[in-house]
DNA sequence: TTGTAAGCGTTATCAC
DNA sequence: GTGATAACGCTTACAA
């Protein structure tokens, strides 16, 4: 089926069909002709026809290091929202955080194949920079600061401040388990925040141990804390899931949450409600952050004028393993 | 840059730069000349243009009713996996649980968007049975079974079944929260493999409670079941979440797991080992079901001779919430 | 308001 | 082995 046959079929030449399609000028008495061909036929112009004569592909490339966590799946649903609502299709490579693969599809793609680009959550290395800098269209970055590029970015310092706040209430000696601070956003960045709360509040930290992002590294982590400093009575956490293996460990050996100790941790995962009890958490909003992105992206396609460097605010979610004021 | 221009750089015709690109007869020297212009250049070819002309797109649909769940994110995980790595992309289409988006979709890609569609888990109505007919595309569907389409999905029977016995080890009383039977994969058969269990075992089912799929439902739920047969030993949930909150439940109330009471669930995702103690639990391995999917598509493309209804293996894991043998 | 014709970048056919 | 040339299905000047 193609726009020939409608043609054909409604006594009328391509042109007006395609006009017809495309909200030119066509009389009532052909529209109505062209209509009910295509009803007839459950004609769907070619895609392949179209962008490869208007170099528009209505295809967003989404570049996402891994498919397997929460956060990825949230920002992938975000985006996927907002671009399918205005008739875009989401193009999902996966890299299985190969950076070999990144720089592929990210070639790849730009050849015309969609029209924009997100990509998400991985580190930018000199390599990637060098590719990136060749990039003909319209590029955003998800979840990571970039000073070169447009990009949208969690306040990973001030979440870790606010929610450090809230778990020294009523405590004096605070630890935390956090994440390698070679990762900016998780480790280092979060880590500031902690810091920075506590030297507002007058107060020093009683202990620091370092942890895998894994369920199992927070309950390792949260057992060397404690073994170094038994005294620590609150435990701030890089990220919900090592913060979900904490509170495992202070359940096994009989503390209680929040009165002996409390916990509060950066991410806002489903895990957070499943911990007993549940954890105080500044959600990082992963679903709107995708929204963003996607907003963005189009914004940079459409050309318009538009603030290319977008923090998302999180959320202060407070529960049961933190003291109330 | 186009074909043409890189026929110009090594002084050949487009055609032999096409041979060259799809492996036809080129002589050694002018294979190295148009590889020195195409490695100069960053050439790629054109998507649409190539896909306008063999009316192959290697592009897969995949829809989605949403992106939210972690067993959705794994299975589409799995099919991405395979499906990158054979030089497929994949173009994802979240409906929002939205039957005419899917409808949409369906036909949309249809009509050579894609080489392929993969259809993740809804109920197939009429309307879908209508419109599924007249797809001319190879089909999958995934996380259901239908006589009409190939398809892979889960054996909800037998996971339920094997871990009803294993839950009723050491107990004699079994209860079970269920999932609404008009739901048939995850309520009905998962129901009917409890049942099927306990009449080869020999046992009077206490009690049964019906559940939403939520965290919070199963915790109610437990509540519920307990208030109306407080001499239930042993728990078998239709899902995972639903056997978290159940779980949480029964700490509060301080039952012993598994001692005075054992749970355990169809499901394997991450909340199974967030609880305390981690569930005992039928993994339906969403990630290799995404896998299958993806491969019986591919060989329907190829048009391959394969059985096109494939059900997926579970892996029963035993963990703290039921006794040992 | 409509139709003709050119062209987007490939691949496939065929003659050389 | 190689190079013209037509064709894929559409959009878009331009002419009518």
């Amino acid at each position: 089926m193609s726009i020939k046959k409608i043609a054909e079929l409604s006594g009328v030449s391509k042109s007006t069909v395609s006009r017809y399609l495309n909200g030119g000028y066509v009389s009532e008495s052909n529209k109505s002709k062209i209509k009910a061909a295509i009803e007839k036929t459950g004609f769907i112009p070619s895609f392949a026809a179209q962008s490869l004569r208007t170099k528009v592909t209505k295809q967003i490339g989404v570049i996402i290091p891994k498919l397997n966590s929460y956060s990825i799946s949230k920002m992938v649903a975000g985006i996927t929202e907002i671009l399918n609502k205005e008739g875009y299709y989401v193009v999902l490579a996966n890299t299985e955080n190969n950076e070999d693969e990144e720089l592929k599809y990210l070639s790849l793609f730009d050849e015309n194949h969609v029209d924009g680009i997100i990509l998400l959550g991985t580190v930018i290395t000199d390599k990637h920079k060098e590719e990136l800098n060749k990039i003909k269209l319209p590029l955003v970055l998800l979840a990571q600061y970039h000073d070169d590029y447009p990009c949208v970015y969690f306040d990973n310092l001030n979440a870790a401040k606010v929610v450090t706040k809230k778990i020294i209430k009523g405590h004096s000696n605070p630890g935390m388990i956090s994440a390698r601070i070679d990762d900016i956003s998780t480790g280092k960045l979060r880590q500031m925040g902690y810091f920075e709360c506590l030297k507002e509040e007058n107060i020093e930290s009683t202990g620091l141990v370092y942890s895998g992002f894994g369920f199992e590294d927070g309950y390792e982590a949260c057992k060397r804390l404690l073994k170094e400093h038994p005294e620590v009575d609150s435990i701030f956490c890089s990220t919900d899931h090592m913060a979900c293996g904490a509170v495992l460990y202070l359940n096994q050996i009989g503390k209680k949450i929040p009165e002996d100790i409390s916990v509060g941790c950066v991410g806002g995962s489903e895990s957070c409600l499943f911990s007993n009890p549940r954890l105080t958490n500044a959600n990082l909003q992963y679903f709107t952050s995708g929204n963003k992105a996607a907003e963005l992206l189009l914004s940079l396609i459409k050309k318009e004028n538009v603030n290319t460097k977008v923090m998302t605010e999180f959320k202060l979610d407070i529960n049961g393993s933190t003291k109330n004021d």
